[in-house]
DNA sequence: GACAATAACGAACGTTCGTGCTTTTATCTT
DNA sequence: AAGATAAAAGCACGAACGTTCGTTATTGTC
């Protein structure tokens, strides 16, 4: 590995601890030349623009996702500790990134949603496939006969991120200390749910 | 109503539709005067500083937010007819309210969660009043008889509110046609657990 | 209609923004 | 070690940012 692709890495990583706080807007290249204490126009050479090092940033925390979250939560068994894997594994994945202002993909989606371009295309791309990776974890649930047959995975993938979105909420804006125990109860709730459908 | 006020709220009431958009930082007194053919000094001169007109744009959408959906919700009979109330105003009241960019507290609680300072504080408690309000009425469905004795009604506040995030995010991020409908199947599922909960 | 008060304006302030160039420095290959 | 290549720096640009100032129009009151 070049140096070149070496201080990438660096200014991605910083970029992206950066983002967390303030967004992907709210990056800018004199603040992270500063912070990396290199000049504007070194840094700038690495992207060809700003969207660019936006897009790359979003690339580079879909890879630490799948290494924290995705990959590790895959080696439970399958079903239903898999999913209880996925959910637990994703409700401090922002302290194992070390990401000092919560998850980057909502505070994207949210700044985004608005703003039509590859960045934007970028993220739907990567939520959409994290929905697919819940949804494909609840299918193999119903084959393992711990969930309904009448289970609907797409639906369970919305309700679990939607779960996972008032956790946010509630620990990143409100500091709810109950935050965790909040989401855990909705966890449990759609878990319940889930089974009750089985005898349905 | 002196022309200072009359300018003053057209100045609140497209700074609010702008930032659903572009989110309260995202606000320019540049872009809003150039919208309101104003110079940017006379736009300016209503608020002493930038953060105070995002703060009145705050207690703007709030004195909104409350004639869109509370008020009329609270018509509705005790219970979990006032509950379903509230909950399906919100889902169409930024269409309601003229709002492009999706409901400004979503947008403002993730641009705002890692921001101190008096913005923030606003919003904390505005959105602490709306999970209050809630919160009260499920627990009038507690006295009803429609929801189980041993409901815990901030619990539910919270995970209403979460399927109102999901909501959100696959409408406006995903564009996702069934949005509306996941939600609803979401806030069924809730009212579901809760009636279990009556014969337990 | 005169006069005070208020509202709006136009110009400029110092910063910061993203983005080009050109030049110097460091790294890699032979 | 030399020469080729890649990386970083230096400097400048035009535009937009929030904010302040002094001045001009407009409003509301007696």
């Amino acid at each position: 590995m070049g140096k070149g692709e070496r201080t990438r890495e660096a200014i991605l990583d910083h970029a992206m601890r950066l983002a967390s706080a303030v967004g992907l807007a709210g990056l800018s290249i004199g603040r992270l030349a500063t912070d990396l204490e290199m000049s504007k126009s070194g840094l700038f050479a690495h992207f060809q623009s700003k969207e660019t090092l936006q897009d790359q940033v979003l690339v580079r925390a879909s890879q630490l996702f799948i290494e924290i979250v995705v990959r590790p939560a895959l080696a439970a068994p399958r079903g239903e500790p898999r999913l209880r894997a996925l959910f637990e594994r994703w409700l401090d994945w922002t302290r194992t990134a070390g990401l000092p202002g919560g998850c980057l993909f909502v505070t994207a989606a949210v700044e985004l949603d608005d703003r039509p371009g590859p960045v934007r295309d970028r993220l739907v791309a990567l939520q959409k496939e994290w929905l697919d990776v819940i949804g494909r974890v609840a299918r193999t649930g119903i084959a393992e006969g711990h969930f309904g047959g009448n289970l609907d995975p797409e639906q369970l993938a919305h309700d679990l991120y939607a779960v996972m979105l008032g956790y946010h909420h509630a620990a990143r804006l409100l500091r709810d200390p109950r935050a965790v125990s909040r989401a855990r109860a909705g966890f449990e709730s759609l878990l319940t749910a889930t089974r009750a459908r089985k005898s349905a």
